[in-house]
DNA sequence: CCTACCGATCGGTAGG
DNA sequence: CCTACCGATCGGTAGG
C-alpha cells in the first residue's frame, strides 16, 4: 500500500513522471515549508521509495530551484506584455495587479513556494533568484515611473518604497487568498487596485 | 576556543543567560530560518556545548514560542493605546502605521521571526499564535470600521481585504527594511501612510 | 555548564 | 523504480 508505482491514497493510479514529482513537491513545500519536508515525505506522497526519486531529480535543492524558476516565469510572462502596452501608467498598473492576482490564484501553491521559500536556495542558485526578484521589482518601479511622466500617477513617496509596498501587499496575498473564498481574484485585484490608486481618505472614484 | 562559557568570537565575554540564548536564537532564526538552525549552530554562537542549552530552555520549539509571543506583545503594547484614542479613524490609522514601523525597526530580527517563522509551531503552540495574529488583524479592521463611521475613511472594498492588504504590506517591510538605509522608520511609515490614505492617482494631500 | 551518549532521521548512492 | 545501504546530523537526556 503506497509502495506500488503511481498508487495514490485515493485509489487511482498514474505514471510517476518528473512533473508528478514536481507537482507533489509544490504542494508539500507550500503546505509545510521546504526545509521540513524530507525526501521520504515526498516519495511517500508520490508513491515510490525514497531512493527512486533520484531517477527523476538531481537533488532536493535542484527541485526547489526548478519550482521557483518556473514560478517566476508565470509572472513575467503575464506581466511583460502589459508593461509594453501603449496605455497610461495608471491603467497598466491596474492591469498588472489583476494579472498578478490571476496568476497567483491559478498557481497558488507554486506562488507560495516561489515567494516564500526561494531564500532556502544556496550559492549560485540563490543569486540567480535574487536577480529574478529584482527584475520583478523593476516591473513595478517602471510602471510608477511611466505613470509619473504621463501624469496618471502621483506617487508621494520614493518610487522604490512604493513599489516594495505594493509587491509586499501582493506577496502577502498568497497567505490569505483562498480559492473557495467569497471574492474572485479579479475582485481582490480590484480592491487592491482601489486601495493603491485611490487610497482610503476620499470618495472620488 | 568557543568552548568556554560566554566566550564570543570577538574576544569579549558575557555570562550566558536565558536572555543571551534567546537573543542569539532571534538573530539566527531571522537570518537563516527556524528549521535550518540546529541546536549545535545555536550553542556554538552562544559559546557553550549543545547539551548545555537545555539548562536554559525546555526545547527548541518552546524557544521559538517564547520569541514569537514576546514579538507579538511588542506590537500590541504599542498599538492598543492608539486604538483607544479619541481621534478620527484616519489619524489613528496613520499613527498605527507609524507605531508598527517603529517597533519593527527597533526589533527587526524578532519581528522577522514573529511574522515569518511562527507557523513552524505545532499543536497548541500553533493555535495560540493563530489567535494572536487574528487579534492584530482585528486592530486594523476596527480602525477601518471606526474611520468609515466617523467619515474620515472611505474604504471602497471589503474591510477584511483592505486590512489584510495593509498588514501584508507592513509584514513585507521586514524583508526590505534596512536600519542603515536612507529612510527612517518614520519616513517609511509616512510613505506607506500616504499610499494607503491618499493613493497614487490624485495630487490632493 | 560539561561529558558522553541516545535513537531517529537526514539527503543521497551503487548496482541492479 | 527497487534493494540495501552510507556517513552525517538531528533534538534531546542522564548524571554529574
Amino acid at each position: 500500500m503506497g509502495r506500488n508505482s503511481g498508487s495514490r491514497h485515493d485509489g487511482t493510479s498514474l505514471p510517476v513522471t518528473r512533473d508528478v514529482v514536481k507537482a507533489t513537491a509544490i504542494r508539500l513545500f507550500s503546505e509545510r515549508g521546504y526545509p521540513v519536508i524530507g525526501m521520504r515525505d515526498l516519495s511517500e506522497a508520490v508513491g515510490i521509495l525514497p531512493g527512486s526519486l533520484y531517477a527523476h531529480i538531481d537533488s532536493k535543492e535542484a527541485l526547489l530551484l526548478d519550482i521557483v524558476k518556473s514560478g517566476v516565469e508565470n509572472f513575467t510572462e503575464a506581466l511583460t506584455p502589459i508593461v509594453a502596452m501603449d496605455l497610461p501608467g495608471s491603467e497598466r498598473l491596474r492591469m498588472a495587479l489583476r494579472a498578478h492576482m490571476e496568476v497567483l490564484a491559478v498557481n497558488l501553491d507554486q506562488t507560495r513556494v516561489t515567494f516564500h521559500q526561494w531564500h532556502y536556495l544556496t550559492g549560485e542558485r540563490h543569486d540567480q533568484m535574487v536577480g529574478a526578484r529584482q527584475e520583478y521589482e523593476d516591473v513595478f518601479r517602471s510602471l510608477l515611473r511611466d505613470g509619473s511622466r504621463d501624469g496618471s500617477l502621483h506617487p508621494r513617496a520614493e518610487r522604490k518604497v512604493t513599489a516594495l509596498t505594493i509587491i509586499g501587499a501582493l506577496g502577502s496575498a498568497t497567505e490569505w487568498f483562498t480559492p473557495t473564498g467569497s471574492s474572485s481574484p479579479q475582485q481582490l485585484a480590484e480592491a487592491i487596485g482601489d486601495l493603491v490608486l485611490s487610497g482610503l481618505s476620499a470618495e472620488r472614484d
